[in-house]
DNA sequence: CGAGAGCGAATGATCGTTCACTCCGATTGT
DNA sequence: ACAATCGGAGTGAACGATCATTCGCTCTCG
């Protein structure tokens, strides 16, 4: 089977480079083919079909997101504090990580997207946990203001997505620094 | 020439109604001319191709949507009196009108839109100059954060596209009071 | 020599766009 | 007043381009 891994990795890239600088429609099959240095008909021997090879590149770069955000995670922490380590991992991942920030934003404005949201808010499943958790501890003890929790959702990082975006498109620089000041723009918005 | 606006009105309807809810992969011409009660070469009469079907149909809500702020927008009131107004009568908008928030959304999530936000922040044209100049003032009054205007227009008004996202997708119900909750809570993201 | 990874031309489906044609109200000629 | 003619709106079958997917073949190991 020789380096069974090493093409999968390759498809994974190829996609995930097309994908997210062109869309979906810029990236048909033969050009991550190409890209990848493979022949078309090898990624149907590691991808059942076009959509899985997407649905599974989301969630690889999903989980590996998770994962660098729990890393560092201390639970014991004030509220404040951990609201901080979220934020500024999220954004500095993305700054670090444009091609990961604009496939995923591909990903949430497509007919996938919205399935995918639905399994969230319903089964409550995947790391949202902690964000929500976070929110909810909040709201308890009165720190954060009392509102729907997608309504607190959308004020705590729905600012940091646009301006990641417009980061990635060149309108600003997105320095460390920056990112504080966000961050903090942004518990003004939601603490009481 | 009968009544030549009118077949023109249908495909704009059509192609609001079809791309604002399947994007554009769910919006093949046929399908348009089809929703339209009109023939596929019809549309031809009308549009240059569907890119010009697609660009002067955004501009038609984008020019609606403008007119709306504009219509009771007083420059003489103070700044957050202002803020206010533009606030609520943008969520109030896309809570009454989805189907043209959807679109907006689609337009600007596409090689479409890439390119008109480029317009936007270098020619600065259109209405942007209103929440523009809004902020700017607020900035110069030290009312509000002394912050890059990408930061402070994605403080402002992020969290509102995230939340009437949810609204449309039936995860909050964005009511006139809830409205008002989170234009307070975007406020004390930008003011000092 | 056999299994299976890899290949890429061929296939069938979809879609944007075209164009030869129809139809009908307006205009002109008688 | 009527017939002949015209112009252009509207049509939809057909075309060509694009794309995802397939499958019979080759080539390489073990």
């Amino acid at each position: 089977m020789s380096n069974c891994c090493d093409k999968r990795e390759e498809i994974f890239r190829a996609a995930l480079e097309l994908i997210a600088e062109q869309g979906f429609h810029g990236a048909p099959m033969a050009m991550i083919a190409e890209r990848a240095g493979v022949a078309a008909g090898t990624i149907y021997r590691y991808f059942e079909n076009k959509d899985a090879l997407i649905v599974d590149l989301f969630h690889e770069i999903d989980d590996k997101i998770g994962a660098v955000i729990m890393q560092d995670y201390q639970q014991a922490k004030p509220l404040r504090e951990r609201f901080h380590h979220i934020f500024t991992t999220l954004a500095r991942y993305f700054v670090k990580h444009p091609l990961h920030f604009r496939y995923i934003e591909q990903f949430h404005n497509s007919p996938y997207g919205v399935e995918f949201k639905r399994d969230i808010l319903q089964r409550k499943t995947g790391d949202c946990h902690i964000y929500r958790d976070l929110l909810e501890e909040g709201v308890a003890q009165q720190v954060i203001k009392d509102l729907p929790m997608p309504i607190l959702f959308a004020l705590a990082f729905g600012p940091l997505k646009v301006v990641v975006r417009d980061h990635i498109l060149g309108f600003v620089a997105l320095e460390d620094e920056l990112i504080d000041k966000l961050m903090a723009a942004c518990w003004d918005g939601i603490r009481r």
